[in-house]
DNA sequence: ATTAAAAAGTGATAAATATCATATTTTGTA
DNA sequence: TACAAAATATGATATTTATCACTTTTTAAT
């Protein structure tokens, strides 16, 4: 039996949120359930896409491939956020790959419903619009992060960030699944300068590491390299 | 006597194309003109915009501050565009600092005339979205860009990117009065790094300087440099 | 036209980062 | 559980890039 998308649980999560119950049910109807794997990927760069997925749970990553063969991780997504929408409303191809990054449930909506629904409802546009807005603001700034942020800094401010969004584990580890080549993938750096510096940040007591898990021991320490201190 | 929006030479080059001309009369009753010089701000990051700026002619700089004092350049806008409707729909204050780069005329629309097109039409709306869904997938390949390419592959990439949306003037020199420092500020590296590497370039048949001009020589080899080769 | 300020240019050197080689540990799966 | 593959780790070294100090050239203002 179908899920419900007017009892889905991270219905107010997102951009649905201002679509009413009665709508959704044409969604409910016409979506499909899927089940995956951490690093199955949902679509990928070039694909045209047939509509928007909705993420359930779980964490994925968003990806560009450069000329040079290597993966930059672009941005992170999590339980409640849509993906596919960009591409949908500009009517093009995907120009992400979306990865997962854990075990997850995704919704996949198509296309027709939501271009209905971005026409009829224009507290749902504005969302998407906002929402837009909100990213390419973030993505700017991560441009300026780049461009002037040495590796050192990129990485603590990476770990403050994983935190941030991702929280931690009882144990107080960061809560997700990242191999060290994945930080070198989102941070702009080699694997191996990833591992180095980690490293150095356990010898001098801002994070402790258990395997590939990641605690935060001096939030503050962290937050003053992010600045060059 | 003020210029009437309904005929400007620039409307059709951004989302007012959708806007009929009978609305575009109220537009044009409300807006201000100003003239301004190279160097000066149009608006400063963190400022609260009343409105947005349609840029009738002349080239800007949008910039970001780091936290080391530097300026990112993060974008160039030209004739024909809008600036300030990412603040506008965010309803929040402004994240980026325009600066004009020479001589140019920009006509101020308050936010309450656009709020309202938003909202009444909604084909300007779609242009609105579809605009940031554009800005946004180019930010990305931006942060792609400055993550994965070395110095000297941003340069070969910046260069052949000021010809492509500037132009070149009638000796064929790359029609933007930009500093070295500017050009260091919009590929993320030092100001000595980015002369170096032109003196290189020159030294190399790639491209040719007079004064601050620059004139590309070899596009086929700068695109060839831009992927590491 | 003169002059001060800004920008461009260059060399020497230090610091950051990548690359390559290789060892060790962890993980997933037969 | 064993074993191959993947991931982590570390050292040595090369390369890239930043920084500092300084000179020359250009620009803009009086």
């Amino acid at each position: 039996m179908k899920s419900q998308c007017e009892k889905c649980v991270i219905r107010d999560l997102n951009s649905l949120i201002t679509v009413p119950s009665d709508e959704l049910l044409g969604i409910s109807k016409n979506k499909t359930t899927l089940h995956i794997k951490r690093g199955e990927v949902i679509f990928s760069e070039g694909a045209s896409l047939k509509g928007v997925y909705c993420l359930r749970n779980g964490k994925c990553k968003l990806t560009k491939l450069a000329p040079n063969g290597k993966e930059q991780i672009v941005r992170f997504i999590k339980k409640g956020e849509l993906v596919g929408h960009r591409s949908v409303i500009s009517n093009s191809v995907a120009h992400l790959t979306v990865t997962a990054l854990e075990e997850m449930d995704v919704c996949f909506i198509p296309k027709n419903e939501i271009i209905d629904l971005f026409k009829k409802n224009s507290e749902f546009s504005f969302e998407i619009t906002k929402s837009l807005a909100e990213d390419l603001d973030k993505a700017n700034s991560s441009i300026a992060n780049m461009a002037q942020k040495n590796v050192r800094e990129r990485l603590a401010e990476s770990l403050l960030f994983f935190e941030k969004i991702f929280g931690v584990d009882n144990e107080g580890y960061i809560s997700v699944n990242l191999t060290r080549e994945e930080i070198a993938n989102a941070i702009g750096t080699a694997t191996e300068s990833t591992i180095r510096l980690l490293s150095e940040f356990k010898k001098d007591g801002f994070i402790s590491l258990s395997g590939k898990k990641i605690k935060l021991e001096d939030k503050v320490k962290l937050q003053h390299l992010t600045e060059g201190f």
